[in-house]
DNA sequence: CAAATATTTGAACGATTGTTCAAAATTAAC
DNA sequence: GTTAATTTTGAACAATCGTTCAAATATTTG
């Protein structure tokens, strides 16, 4: 009766999300992205309606990606605090070559959106760092019920403190691109200051 | 024998510096700042040349700014440690309201340019990240020679850990500004694993 | 005031931006 | 093989991009 789409939709949203990862929202034209994922103009927009809707698209894709990540860390983890752990290794480490960005997808959002021009898309943004933050603290609680970490600690205050350390170091890899340095700082952080 | 400039060349720089801040190198367009700073683009090329070259002459401004309070904070203060950690305090917590962004500019700009089509910038941001890194080198070497730290550290990996708790909660701070937090989390830092 | 030397102005340039849409091509069902 | 439905194509749109430059304006000096 019809034709029906050549593409495979989950094919060309990786490879959107990974030109937008790399060169931010601004800097990514749609005939770059033309070109990124071989489709003409009305193809793109027949699918995914403008721009920003596909970066939207881009970013949740990024974020669930890294959530089962953590997720897979976690189930082949004897605990909450060493699948983390693992977790934080494998996002930093595993991403400092060959990765659009060594950076994370949501904090470089995070920083070229801005509330007068891009309100839309910097809520959404704010909307999965604040997801990140609940999952953390879920974490968390899970280990001081397992009594791997002393239950008088605030969750939520560890949980900010975690997101600290993962964007400050990402963003620091993009100056100093060393894995001995990196694994040493991340073993610090859970010897750090508000963890004991 | 002929006319002088009507404009202040540090005030053009000034608000060019603060918009760029703001809005990042491709979030800015010349006609944002041909009505921010209130100048005709002849004037604007005929004194900075490029866009490109008015924003290198941006980030400049904004290091030299920045240490400048660096070096304020040491002068007085009693030694380099409470220097530094006023420092901290003045950056983060002065510019958490009011300011272009919470956010610091050169790690904006890191975040942002690319080696593919902004390598001579990025290149700029990356010379500047390093005079900070030698800059805080020398303190903190000033403060073992004073005895106020433990000579057997290593002043490099302190300094790096010193540049990621910057980034990472000027970066958070864009999402949870929080006075209270902030000014705990700079506490923290300095009793840190990487200090003690 | 006149002459010389700047600066300031703003219209205009070609290139690129995000986006549209009618025509061409392709597929599935009968 | 024809028909009906959908996708693919790419030329073209108005808007905006960074930038140029000749004309108008202003200031300083003699």
């Amino acid at each position: 009766m019809s034709k029906t789409a050549k593409f495979n939709r989950e094919d060309v949203i990786e490879k959107a999300t990974n030109l937008y990862w790399e060169k931010g929202y601004h800097g990514t034209s749609m005939r770059n992205l033309q070109t990124a994922i071989d489709l003409r103009p009305g193809s793109i927009y027949a699918t995914f309606g403008s721009k920003d809707n596909l970066f939207k698209e881009a970013i949740h894709h990024y974020a669930a990606k890294t959530g089962h990540l953590l997720q897979d860390c976690l189930d082949q983890s004897a605990t909450p605090l060493t699948g983390l752990k693992l977790f934080i290794k494998k996002l930093i480490v595993d991403n400092l070559d060959g990765k659009p960005s060594c950076m994370c997808m949501i904090v470089k959002s995070l920083s070229e959106l801005t509330e007068s021009d891009n309100k839309e898309l910097l809520d959404e943004v704010k909307k999965i760092l604040a997801n990140v933050e609940t999952r953390l603290v879920g974490i968390i609680t899970e280990a001081m019920d397992a009594g791997e970490l002393d239950k008088n600690k605030d969750a939520i205050e560890l949980a900010s403190y975690l997101q600290i350390q993962i964007i400050g170091l990402r963003t620091y890899a993009r100056v100093n691109n060393n894995k001995e340095m990196v694994n040493k700082f991340i073993d610090d952080i859970f010897i750090g200051a508000p963890f004991h």
